[in-house]
RNA sequence: GGGCUCGUGGUUUAGUGGUUAUGACGUCUCCCUUACACGGAGAAGGUCGCCAGUUCGAAUCUGGCCGGGCCCACCA
C-alpha cells in the first residue's frame, strides 16, 4: 500500500496523540507480567506554562519510556502537576493584591484554589502534543494516573511519612538560629538560599581594649549587630595582636565588655584581621558560639525590625538600624573609614530578599548522624552522566544542620499535630486521613501525659521539599499497595536537573532511606539546561526565552524531539535552542516520509520471504543491511544507557548518506525492473532489503520519533509499532564494500558527466573500473546508464 | 578561595595519542534526473582557547594561564 499522503506535516501530529489519549494507548497495565520500568518524572509547577527546558526533558523521558517498553517493560509513566508552596502564594499575593501575613488564613487558602482553578491546562496539553506517552491524562485512583501534589491523597501520604519518622525519633523541635526571609515570612533551609553579589559597606570600627585603653579597630558589614557581639577573634599567627590575648574589648555605644581570643576563624588578610563574633551567623556561627560557650542573642525580628537587644535601634528595621548605628559613630568619632564593597550575600531562593538569621523554634529531621550511610546510599544509584555523582556527594559532605521542615506558610501540607493544651505535650494522630491541626479538632481523646482533654493544633506547614520527596513513593504506591511497592521498588529512574541535586534528589533519598532503609533509585538521569542562541539562561527579564506552544505551532513535535536526540548530550553540556536548528531537524523528518514514501511502492508481501530471498542479495543489498544492523548494536547499547544522541546522530547520517544517496540511487532500477534487465529474483532481493531497513530504522527511530513511525508502520503493516519488539541485529554479511568505495564511484561517474555539462542520466559510453564492484556491477550499469563497463586499476570514464 | 565542567570552520556538534579532524545548520555555484527543491551534484570555510612539557608523533596525555557555565565555602 502506498503511503496516502504526499507529505507530513504538522498537523499530521494531531490524530495520532488525539488517539492515543482518546484509546488510553499507554495505560499502565497492573495486571502485566512484565517487569516494570518506572520513572519518577518532576512535577511541574501548574500557574504557569511549560518552560522549553521542560519540554525538552520530557521528549527525553518519553524516548526512555518509549525504548524500554519495547525491551518487554511494561512502563509506569505517570504525569505529576506540582501545586504547592510559594510559587502559587505568591501568585495569589500577586494577582489579589493580598499579603498571606494580613490574610486570613482560611480566605488566603480560597484564594490559592482561585489561582489553581484558573491555572490553564497548557502545560498538559504542550505534552500531549510533544507526543509525551505518560499513561493518563486523566486524574483518578488508576496506577499511573495524573496525580496533584496537594490532593488530600497526597498530602495524607506527606503526612504519614511525617508520622513515621515521628515514632522513628528522627524528628525533634529546637530554638535555633535561623535562615529567615523577611519577604515569604518563612524560615528556609540551605538548600533554598542562593548567594547573590550585593553592593554594601565595608566599615572600620573603634573598640577599646579595657585593660590599656588601646584603640583597636574593626572591620564588618554588619555594624547594626553589634549589640550581639560577644567576643574578639584575631588569628593566632597574627603578630599585630597576640599582645592582646586574654584582655578584654569594649564595644562602642553599647559598652559591653567582650574577651578577645586568638582563634584560626580570623583570618589575617580580611580586613584588619580582627573579626568580632556576633550571633547574626549562620550555621559555622552557632557552632562557635557553642564551641566557646557564648550565649547568642537574637537582635532581630520575624518581620526584619530590631528588638530590645539593641537598644536604642529597637523597632528600627534592620538597613535603617544600621544606617541610624552609622551615624551614631560618626559622631562620637568611632568611624574610622567606610569603603562601598560587593559583598557575597545570602538571599531568599524565591523571593531573593536578604536572609537575616533569627531565632525561633522549628521542627528538625535528623540528617546528620546519616551522612555516611547517605554517601553510601548516594553511591547505590547508576548516575548518567557518572559525574554528576558527585554533586550530591559534595552536598552530602557539606550538611551541617539538621533538616528544617516546618514553614510559617499557608497553602502546602500540614504538620499533623496537636499541642495539648495544659501540659504542651506534643500528640500525633494515627496514619491515613489528610489532617489540618489548624482548624480541625485532635482525633486523639486525652494527652497521654495529663489526661488533658484540649488541643491546640500545629499552624505550621511543611518544607515544600517534605512533599517532593515521596514522589517515587507515591508513584508506586507505597503503604497503600504493599505488594506492589515491594515488586516494584526500587524506581527505575529519576531524572532531573543538575540545580535540584541538592534538594529534590538529596531529600528524597535521605527521607526514603529513613522510611525504607533502602536506596529509592535504581538510575538517575541529571540533565542540564537548554538556553537561548547565544548560550545565556533563559529568563523572562532578558525576554529571550523560547516557548514550547511556539516550537510546536511552528514545526510540530517530531522536529523539536529530533533536534533534542541531535543536539548532543544533555547529560554533559547545556543545549542552545535555536528555531533554526529545530527546522533544520525537520528535514530528516521529511526526508524518512520520502523514502517510506518511495519503498511503499514495492510492498513487501509481493516480494519473497527472507530465507527464499536470501540467495539473490548482492553485495550492495547485504552492504547496506549489514549497515542497519551496526545501528540497530548501537543503539541497544546507547539507548540503555540514555544516550540517545550518538545512535541518532549515526542514524541520521545512514538515512540521508548511505540509504538514500547510494544504496537507493543505485538499486532504484532493479526494483522497478521496467524493461526486466533484472530476474524477478534479483528484483525481489532490492525489494525485501529496502522493506527490510526501511522497518529497522522505523522500529529504532521509534521512541525519538513516535508519531511519524508510527504513521508509516500503521500504514504499511497495520500495527502499533510502540508495541513491537525492539529490533535486534540480523545476519552479518561479509563484503569488502565500503560506504566510501560506493559514493567515491558514483561521486566520480556525476562529476564526469557534469563537469561534460551533461544530464546525469546521459549514458556512459565506457566505464573503466576496480574489480571490488565486478559483485554490483549490474546495478552499476543500470543506475548510470553505461553501455560498456570494464574492469582495471584506474577508474576511467568516456562519455 | 575551592571543586566540577566546557572552550573544535560563521553557528553548532563528534572525536579522547597516529596518515589530508566528523556530521549538521548556514554560505556559494550548477541542476525541477518519475521518493523527496524540506531535493540532487559540486565548492569554499578550521594554526581543534593560549603557553610550555611528555612522546617518533597531541585536538586527544601532563602542568600553567585565559575565558564561559554550574556548584560549594566560616571573605567577618
Amino acid at each position: 500500500m502506498v503511503l496516502s499522503e504526499k507529505n507530513w506535516s504538522k498537523e499530521s501530529e494531531t490524530t495520532i496523540f488525539t488517539e492515543w489519549k482518546t484509546t488510553k494507548r499507554y495505560a499502565f497495565n497492573p495486571h502485566s507480567q512484565k517487569r516494570v520500568y518506572s520513572i519518577d518524572t518532576p512535577p511541574p509547577y501548574v500557574n504557569t506554562p511549560i518552560h522549553i527546558g521542560q519540554a525538552t526533558t520530557y521528549v527525553f523521558m518519553d524516548m526512555f519510556a518509549r525504548f524500554q517498553r519495547m525491551t518487554g517493560h511494561e512502563i509506569l509513566f505517570p504525569l505529576g502537576l506540582d501545586r504547592n508552596g510559594l510559587p502559587i502564594e505568591m501568585a495569589a499575593e500577586k494577582e489579589f493584591k493580598v499579603k498571606l501575613t494580613d490574610t486570613p488564613r482560611e480566605e488566603f487558602i480560597a484564594l490559592c484554589n482561585k489561582v489553581l482553578e484558573k491555572s490553564s491546562l497548557a502545560s498538559v496539553e504542550s505534552f500531549l502534543r510533544l507526543g509525551i506517552g505518560f499513561n493518563s491524562w486523566e486524574k483518578n485512583d488508576e496506577i499511573g494516573s495524573v496525580y496533584e501534589t496537594d490532593s488530600p491523597e497526597y498530602r495524607s501520604l506527606t503526612q504519614e511519612t511525617f508520622i513515621d519518622l515521628w515514632h522513628k525519633g528522627l524528628i525533634y523541635e529546637d530554638y535555633r538560629t535561623n535562615n529567615w526571609c523577611p519577604g515569604c515570612q518563612t524560615t528556609l533551609a540551605d538548600a533554598e538560599i542562593d548567594y547573590s553579589e550585593l553592593p554594601s559597606f565595608f566599615n572600620d570600627i573603634k573598640f577599646k581594649v579595657k585593660e590599656t585603653g588601646e584603640e583597636i579597630i574593626i572591620g564588618t558589614t554588619r555594624p547594626e549587630l553589634i549589640c550581639t557581639c560577644e567576643m574578639i577573634c584575631y588569628n593566632p599567627e597574627d603578630e599585630r595582636y597576640k599582645h592582646l590575648e586574654g584582655k578584654n574589648a569594649v564595644t562602642p555605644i553599647f559598652e559591653k565588655v567582650v574577651p578577645i581570643k586568638a582563634d584560626p576563624v580570623a583570618q589575617m588578610d580580611k580586613g584588619t584581621g580582627l573579626m568580632m563574633m556576633c550571633s547574626f551567623g549562620d550555621v559555622t556561627d552557632i557552632r562557635f558560639f557553642r564551641d566557646n560557650g557564648l550565649k547568642s542573642t537574637i537582635a532581630i525580628n520575624k518581620d526584619g525590625t530590631m528588638n530590645e537587644h539593641a537598644g536604642f535601634l529597637k523597632g528600627l528595621k534592620v538597613k535603617d538600624a544600621q544606617k541610624a548605628l552609622i551615624v551614631q559613630l560618626q559622631e562620637k568619632g568611632l568611624l574610622v573609614k567606610q569603603s562601598r564593597i560587593k559583598h557575597r550575600t545570602p538571599i531568599c531562593e524565591r523571593s531573593k530578599d536578604p536572609i537575616e538569621f533569627i531565632g525561633m523554634k522549628e521542627l528538625y529531621l535528623k540528617q546528620l548522624e546519616y551522612r555516611e550511610e547517605m554517601l553510601r546510599i548516594a553511591e547505590q544509584s547508576h548516575f548518567y552522566a557518572p559525574e554528576s555523582r558527585k554533586i550530591l556527594i559534595d552536598w552530602i559532605n557539606s550538611i551541617a544542620i539538621d533538616w528544617p521542615i516546618s514553614r510559617r506558610r499557608y497553602y502546602a501540607t500540614e504538620i499533623p499535630l496537636w499541642y495539648c493544651a495544659s501540659c504542651n505535650h506534643p500528640v500525633v494522630p494515627k496514619k491515613g486521613p489528610y489532617y489540618r491541626p489548624w482548624k480541625q479538632k485532635c482525633p486523639i481523646d486525652a494527652c497521654p501525659a495529663c489526661g488533658g482533654k484540649e488541643f491546640i493544633g500545629e499552624e505550621r506547614v511543611f518544607d515544600t521539599w517534605f512533599d517532593s520527596s515521596i514522589s517515587p513513593l507515591y508513584i508506586l504506591k507505597y503503604s497503600r499497595d504493599d505488594a506492589f511497592f515491594k515488586k516494584n521498588s526500587p524506581c527505575s529512574l529519576r531524572p532531573q536537573g543538575k540545580e535540584i541535586i541538592r534538594t529534590w534528589l538529596y531529600y528524597t533519598l535521605l527521607k526514603d532511606y529513613l522510611l525504607t532503609e533502602k536506596c529509592i533509585f535504581k538510575d538517575v538521569w541529571i540533565n542540564y539546561h537548554i538556553v537561548d542562541e547565544n548560550g545565556k539562561k533563559m529568563s523572562k527579564s532578558a525576554g529571550n526565552g523560547i516557548d514550547p506552544q511556539d516550537v510546536l505551532n511552528r514545526f510540530g513535535a517530531e522536529p523539536f524531539r529530533l533536534w533534542a536526540a541531535l543536539e548532543g548530550n544533555l547529560e554533559r553540556t547545556d543545549f542552545r535552542c535555536s528555531m533554526e536548528r529545530i527546522e533544520g531537524a525537520g528535514k530528516t523528518i521529511s526526508k524518512l516520509w520520502n523514502v517510506a514514501k518511495f519503498i511503499s511502492m514495492f510492498p513487501k508481501s509481493t516480494a519473497a520471504s527472507e530465507k527464499s530471498v536470501e540467495a539473490h542479495l548482492t553485495d550492495l543489498d547485504k552492504w547496506i543491511l549489514n549497515g542497519v544492523n551496526q545501528l540497530v548494536i548501537k543503539a541497544t547499547e546507547q539507548y540503555a544507557r540514555y544516550d540517545f544522541h550518538n545512535p541518532v546522530v549515526d542514524i541520521r547520517h545512514f538515512i540521508w548518506e548511505e540509504f538514500a544517496s547510494q544504496y537507493i540511487e543505485l538499486v532504484k532500477n532493479r526494483a522497478y525492473n521496467q524493461n526486466n534487465e533484472f530476474t524477478k529474483e534479483q528484483q525481489d532481493a532490492a525489494i525485501y532489503t529496502l522493506n527490510h531497513v526501511l522497518d529497522v530504522l522505523l522500529n529504532i527511530m521509534a521512541p525519538v520519533l513516535p508519531l511519524i513511525t508510527y504513521r508509516i508502520y500503521h500504514e504499511l503493516h497495520g500495527k502499533d509499532i510502540h508495541f513491537e519488539q525492539f529490533a535486534t541485529p540480523g545476519t552479518h554479511y561479509t563484503v569488502n564494500l565500503t560506504i566510501d568505495d560506493l559514493s567515491a564511484l558514483n561521486s566520480f561517474i556525476w562529476k564526469a558527466k557534469k563537469d561534460a555539462g551533461k544530464s546525469l542520466k546521459e549514458e556512459v559510453t565506457l566505464l573503466v573500473i576496480p574489480e571490488l564492484f565486478k559483485p554490483i556491477q549490474h546495478d552499476i550499469i543500470s543506475a548510470h546508464n553505461i553501455k560498456k563497463l570494464e574492469f582495471g586499476q584506474e577508474k576511467r570514464i568516456e562519455l
